[in-house]
DNA sequence: GCAATAGTGTTTAACGTTAAACTATTAATA
DNA sequence: TATTAATAGTTTAACGTTAAACACTATTGC
């Protein structure tokens, strides 16, 4: 049976995630080139990390927003000229997004402008501590993915 | 001279932080009655963790909100007789915040119908692991506290 | 084949947030 | 003491998000 104090530790975890997610993103946002903020570059850089070809709506699972989100963000860097969205031919209910060489550009871009931060990070951060700490975090997220209370 | 590959880990660390705030935040928000969120809960949690009283700024600061966003927040909590607001007698300019009997009610019963939630991951994630990897994480939060990208 | 069901993307209203402009009050300083 | 600075709280417009309603397309089951 946990205790309080079990509770309270529980609740001092979380809201410390809370707190170092809130000041990353803001660190982060801050460094990124005016015209792109965090979600579009995610989607940006998603197109590196993942694959070369995507539906909104599988963007949309992969960042853990609504659909309706995700047609926002495509929309705003369509404008942009960063992705290109097609008909699929295959499917009349899907669409295809795929990066533009533009916006391989400004991905490459904004990474450059946010390196400063990176390496100021890694030198504090020494990469076997992030290491040492990352599977717990990951069997943390894998816990609250898969538990009903998603 | 940081590596390529160790950006890439303090990607893939600060990611894995903003998906577990953000479905622990879903998880808990879920969890608590219809008229409260979670920044009105934590406000009048705020009440039973720090203080008897408050001003406006003090909580803006403690959960790094803008002012404007506090007082959006206050402003519900009045509504519903959950907090008082009242002028200090000593400064014109600030305003004296305390959590009403009925504010403690409600935030108990709060607490109360998050504890499943707790429980489960009281559970799964023994208090000893949490408190091996907290030290690091606090440190990760006071490096991005004082750091000029905070 | 047809109707019902499920899946995909968009639109809308509502919400909480930020940044900036604003009002009012207090503190500093010349 | 009068003027200027800084501080506290509010208001406003803009933004990105969610949830729900919607339109369209594909699949399933009879």
């Amino acid at each position: 049976m946990a205790e309080n104090k079990d509770v309270d530790l529980i609740f001092t975890f979380f809201n410390e995630m809370n707190i170092i997610a809130q000041l990353s993103s803001n660190a982060f946002d801050r460094t990124l080139p005016e015209a792109l903020n965090q979600s579009q570059f995610s989607v940006l850089n998603w197109f590196f990390r993942v694959d070369s070809v995507a539906t909104p709506g599988r963007l949309a699972t992969a960042f853990m927003v609504t659909r309706g989100a995700m047609t926002n963000t495509l929309k705003k860097l369509h404008e942009k000229g960063l992705v290109e969205i097609q008909p699929d031919e295959t499917s009349g209910r899907q669409k295809r997004v795929t990066i533009t060489k533009e916006g391989r550009k400004v991905r490459n871009a904004a990474l450059k402008s946010a390196s400063p931060l990176m390496l100021e990070l890694a030198e504090h951060f020494p990469v076997e501590d992030l290491e040492k700490h990352l599977p717990f975090l990951q069997a943390v997220r894998k816990f609250l993915d898969e538990s009903r209370y998603q």
